[in-house]
DNA sequence: GTTTTGAGTTACTTTAAGTAACCAACTTAT
DNA sequence: ATAAGTTGGTTACTTAAAGTAACTCAAAAC
């Protein structure tokens, strides 16, 4: 048995991303090991709000990403900077001062991630709808 | 002091994901209670490799996500499934055979994430260079 | 009658996320 | 002069999620 590519949809382009998640069997899988740190609701919140809001100053992301907590806007910061997504700016003022702001890399990522939330509030209807039915099926 | 807009992208696609990541501030920001579901490397890596697999049955899934253990697929699979993303069909034999493919909604989605796949397959080792200088800078 | 099979559960451990209090050091108000 | 407020964090602690390993079901093959 061959290997099956799914109907109607680019079919080069899937063989391509195949190609690249069958690299995992080497252990080394650009997309795993990406997905590994970056796929988690702050780090895409915090960069789909950066590429928005310009240079904003730590209690304004803050601000913007509802429901981040002091802590996890640290350590999701800390962590899109080592990827290179982030640059952090400190002015060393008192009280300190201290801008964020996407790098190229971060902007470059911001354009697919743009897609993802567009997607997002486009099928918003779809998947709440989809949510009810299955809850429904499963109450018995 | 009115809203900044970040620099060299296109401007109006920005301002409309900015309207979308505003209605947060209601408590019902579609991307953000996506996101807060789908976020997490597992369901993204589950939707990439069906979208390549077709309708594998659970066992060749697992296999092909690599490092997935059976109780996190399970509960990956069926977080997709209430989403509408993944359709689930059982053939009530003995031992069970179970197929899992993407819906239409799933498939849409899918696009979107080929190309988070494709970015992270490109700029691989401008990550890594920017992880490795991170580490140099915070050794001391 | 023991083994195998596929698609899960269940019980338990480890890691990550969330909460809340605290800090440094300088400015402004009392 | 002392107290309070400022920003961008840290630290200690709690809860929730992810990871690990053993177990289940019912029939079929050995």
């Amino acid at each position: 048995m061959g290997v099956t590519i799914a109907d109607n949809q680019p079919v080069e382009r899937r063989k391509k991303i195949a190609k690249i998640l069958e690299e995992k069997a080497n252990g080394l899988c650009p997309v795993h090991d990406f997905l590994i740190h970056f796929a988690n609701k702050w780090s895409m919140l915090v960069v789909l709000n950066l590429g928005y809001a310009g240079s904003p100053r730590f209690n304004e992301l803050k601000a913007r990403v509802s429901g981040i907590s002091q802590r996890m806007l640290t350590v999701t910061l800390r962590s899109l900077e080592e990827d290179g997504l982030v640059a952090r700016q400190l002015y060393p003022e008192i009280p300190p001062r201290v801008e964020y702001q996407l790098t190229p890399l971060g902007k470059s990522l911001l354009d697919v991630m743009m897609g993802l939330g567009e997607w997002a509030a486009k099928h918003e209807a779809e998947i709440a709808k989809a949510r009810k039915k299955f809850r429904g099926r499963n109450a018995a």
